[in-house]
DNA sequence: ATAAAATGTTTTGTGCGCCTAACTTTAGCT
DNA sequence: AGCTAAAGTTAGGCGCACAAAACATTTTAT
């Protein structure tokens, strides 16, 4: 039914999500500023989603996010973290670039990917191997464990 | 200078790639045909990539990488393999899934994240672990260690 | 060799996402 | 209140990527 939000439409509601994190709402100006856009497109873009239901909107009012927005917004925001946080924290990508890069495939990723990349950077800082490490951003040195038992992590 | 390619454009590079891989030529059939885009949309893109230097073709003409286009060619097609095996290969993720998210991610991938997925997909093969183990999709196990021998390591 | 089929191209139009310029509304003074 | 500055919107336009329909060329099969 309700086709799938563009990548365009999910950066705006992930910004606004953003900006309204502490209960406050969101300014179009804030929303251009933060996208790297011109206000006119914020106004079209509001329209858009205010028609999918998923921002409180009216013309020159502010912004804020629908029950239904804020569940879209979170799920978006759950992928971009599971991509950023994984770029660094287990390939140990720089801060900018792994922000950068997520930002770009987070409107791609599916739901069983991001749960594994969430999974794997857990495991990264509970395996009794330690974690790996990169050796001068050119390789892999994986050092020899630390634990004798292999710890059962079953969380859920 | 050359602006960088578009998704979209990268995309019927790689097609081409991947149709002229043992020195055939391509027909614009079967471009269109793997992209599920029509006849005129193809012929569109190969005057793009044409003006860019990275195919030869002429109307009615079939159509060839030139060097330059092999080398972006190439290029598109290592970061969808990194991202695909690495889904695949350390994710463990089912082949069709990998291979459409690879698809729509592959665009976004910097030289460095590339490098790193490939390198953590070999390491998976080769680290004394033997490789962790998805158990059901829900969770890691990481089995006990096959390596004896303590190795210096130096923990952050 | 030639007609039919396949392939390729042009024309025309759509949707999306963005822009600038100009206009309207709201908010913040004093 | 009244005026200005800031924020928001409308109008008009552009580029990209795609499509359907109609036209052109090449291939093929007889």
């Amino acid at each position: 039914m309700a086709p799938a939000l563009s990548s365009s439409l999910e950066d705006y509601l992930e910004a606004i999500h953003l900006l309204t994190a502490h209960g406050a709402s969101a300014r179009g100006r804030d929303i251009a500023e933060r996208l790297q856009v011109r206000r006119p497109s914020v106004t079209l873009a509001l329209r858009a989603l205010s028609a999918r239901g998923l921002v409180n909107y009216a013309p020159y009012d502010r912004v804020t996010l629908t029950a239904k927005g804020r569940t879209a917004a979170r799920d978006i925001s759950r992928r971009h973290e599971a991509l950023r946080r994984f770029f660094v924290k287990v390939l140990e990508v720089e801060e900018r670039e792994a922000e950068q890069v997520a930002c770009k495939m987070e409107h791609a990723l599916s739901p069983a990917i991001r749960r594994r990349l969430t999974e794997f950077a857990r495991l990264m800082k509970r395996c009794p191997l330690g974690g790996p490490r990169w050796i001068n951003g050119g390789g892999f040195h994986c050092p020899a464990p630390a634990a004798r038992r292999p710890r059962r992590t079953s969380r859920k």
